[in-house]
DNA sequence: GCCTCCCGCCACGAA
DNA sequence: TTCGTGGCGGGAGGC
């Protein structure tokens, strides 16, 4: 099977609704950076100050100094701003007498009224990310060698706005202006939003680059559905909590075909040669033919959305999601996506970019850059269907995520009437509870969930293509459902999307032991049905089945047609593709607020 | 010398 | 005509 002879890329904006994904990941990735972005943000530091600058740059980092000015009242002076994007002040160095590691932006203060008490008249400190360095370097051996490697250049930036001048220490060094650290800090932004609304201008002026380095970004996100693109210039974020959504249907994609088309997304030359191969589909040959109206993803020529950047992200990932290889050299991936190609100008180029997709997605944190068995550049996936499930968990039902989820709490209840038979099957959290403690409270009442919750795993994967297999990781469901014991109480807590807002307060007060366990139980439940299911996606997958959904996309078209098996409707994914009316209508489970919540967004 | 990837030119097309 | 967009490749940094 070729994997790459769709030369379109794969719509993935509106493969599902957006939905109440518990997205650990995105926490994940907009708030802990990793040890090299801490390393590397130490090198962008910004100064809001009111003298005169005299700056000193040398290898030991970049001195800066300003008249401190007995006359000046305090809060006129020398004052250390640390923005977002920017150094965290761990890594500023005092000049006096001699240089001193300042762990903290507060602990610089006193050094600074220690200064003023000996009426110098300046105040001087040192920008340098050794301090982080040498804390990396621990260990090691050779601080000093590492420390003198990792020492950057720094050249200042200045902006003057509104009669003020500002002073941005910007570090020269290659990897500081990365793709990769864009970003990451690009994620940091909006990371954790969703449908919030922005403009590439916007962005690149908090980022301070260029509007083209967002572009490279942008194009990227957006072709594996973390942006959608309103207008021009006009993007609305819709998390990277769409990335399974996304790895799945490119995943499905390859069994689907064109089936996963869609009007926006596809519109001309996707004319595939039988015989085509990766050599004919790779972007650099599709760009050297000169051939007769044949597949081209040439600029302005293909839908706007088949970006050649795009496109070849969508095939980067595809190619982890169909190899039995987490690892893969870089040199297999520039064959196999840009095919066997002299080192010419055309091949460098389409390497270009391939290193500015793996850049970005090493910031989502999808891949990494690694080392494959014989030494050779590689990179290796991140992610496994499971993990990909993990994406959803949730650590805690805080009140950060509480207020975060509430309205889509309520929208998702909306969504999940259409499948109220489902509910019952569902654990819900007294119910969780009670089966938790099958022992302690009522044994006979939680012997009878516990098997109406067998039965029910039983009965929803019964009703799937692949009934034999499906119903075989029912089992094993059950099986797991009475190991309830030995579950970590800090294990995370999982909230099925039926969930009702109310539900959410109530876990939050009621977050016990057991409550957290008997939900971790249940998400791990799901969470082997689901991926047994997705292990056997290519078998079970029918396209009779993808056929009957392009009839119902056509009365809905922005659902997407993917065919999804009944068994995820115990999922927390909306089926867009799920027969609404046949399905809605039972809403006994859901909250009386909750229905007047429905009520007033729908109208 | 090769690998990596930042930078910005410039063509295209929408506004 | 302006300007957003994105393909593209030069060339600098790093090893």
């Amino acid at each position: 099977m070729d994997l790459f002879q769709s030369q379109s890329r794969v719509s993935v904006d509106s493969f599902v609704n957006p939905v109440e994904a518990r997205s650990n990941y995105a926490k994940r990735v907009s708030s802990t950076p990793t040890v090299d972005t801490a390393a590397r943000q130490t090198s962008e530091t910004s100064e809001s100050v009111s003298a005169d600058l005299q700056r000193n740059i040398n290898q030991q980092g970049a001195l800066w100094s300003c008249d401190w000015g007995s006359n000046r009242a305090e809060s006129q002076t020398v004052r250390v701003q640390v923005n977002e994007a920017s150094i965290d002040a761990e890594n500023i160095k005092l000049k006096d007498p001699a240089l001193q590691i300042v762990p903290s932006k507060e602990a610089c203060y006193p050094q600074r009224y220690k200064e003023r008490e000996k009426n110098t008249s300046s105040f001087r400190f040192q920008a340098t990310d050794a301090v982080r360095y040498e804390e990396r370097s621990l260990g090691t051996g050779c601080p000093g060698k590492t420390i003198k490697n990792e020492l950057n250049r720094f050249s200042w930036k200045e902006e003057a706005s509104r009669g003020t001048k500002r002073y941005s220490l910007v570090s020269n060094k290659r990897g500081y202006k990365s793709l990769s650290l864009l970003c990451e800090n690009f994620i940091k932004l909006y990371g954790n939003h969703s449908n919030e609304e922005f403009f590439v201008d916007q962005v690149a002026r908090l980022l301070n680059v260029g509007r083209r380095r967002i572009y490279d970004i942008v194009n990227v996100l957006e072709s594996i559905g973390i942006v959608v693109k309103k207008k021009r210039n006009h993007y609305t974020w819709q998390g990277v909590d769409r990335i399974p959504f996304t790895l799945i249907a490119l995943k499905v994609s390859n069994e689907v075909g064109n089936v996963l088309k869609q009007p926006s997304s596809y519109t001309v030359n996707t004319v595939e040669s039988p015989s085509s191969s990766s050599d004919e589909c790779s972007m650099s040959s599709q760009k050297d033919e000169d051939s007769e109206g044949e597949t081209q993803l040439s600029p302005h020529q293909n839908d706007q959305n088949d970006k050649v950047l795009g496109v070849l992200t969508q095939r980067f990932i595809k190619l982890f999601l169909e190899s039995n290889e987490s690892v893969i050299s870089f040199q297999e991936i520039i064959r196999l996506l840009l095919g066997e190609q002299d080192k010419d100008v055309k091949s460098k180029t389409g390497i270009r970019r391939l290193y500015d997709i793996a850049n970005i997605l090493s910031a989502l944190q999808l891949i990494q850059k690694t080392q494959n068995w014989n030494g050779e550049m590689a990179y290796q996936w991140l992610l496994s269907e499971v993990t990909y499930l993990h994406m959803f968990k949730s650590n805690k039902p805080s009140e950060e995520k509480n207020a975060l989820s509430r309205k889509r709490d309520i929208s998702s209840c909306t969504e999940y009437q259409g499948v109220e038979h489902l509910k019952p099957k569902l654990l819900r959290p007294n119910e969780a509870n009670e089966f938790c403690h099958s022992t302690d409270s009522n044994p006979s009442v939680s012997k009878d969930l516990e098997v109406s919750v067998a039965q029910s795993f039983q009965n929803q994967v019964a009703s799937t293509a692949n009934q034999e297999e499906t119903h075989e990781a029912s089992m094993d469901c059950c099986i797991n459902a009475n190991q309830v014991q030995g579950v970590v109480p800090s294990a995370y807590t999982y909230l099925p999307n039926w969930f009702t807002a109310s539900n959410l307060l109530f876990m939050n007060n009621y977050s016990s032991y057991e409550l957290r366990s008997s939900l971790a139980e249940f998400q791990r439940n799901i969470i082997q049905l689901w991926s047994r299911w997705f292990e056997h996606l290519p078998a079970t997958f029918k396209l009779e089945r993808s056929e009957s959904s392009v009839s119902v996309s056509t009365s809905l078209p922005n659902m997407n047609f993917i065919p999804v098996p009944p068994c995820w409707s115990i999922w927390p994914f909306p089926q867009s593709s799920v027969d609404v009316s046949s399905s809605y209508g039972n809403n006994d489970v859901v909250d009386e607020d909750d229905k007047n919540s429905e009520g007033k967004l729908r109208n």
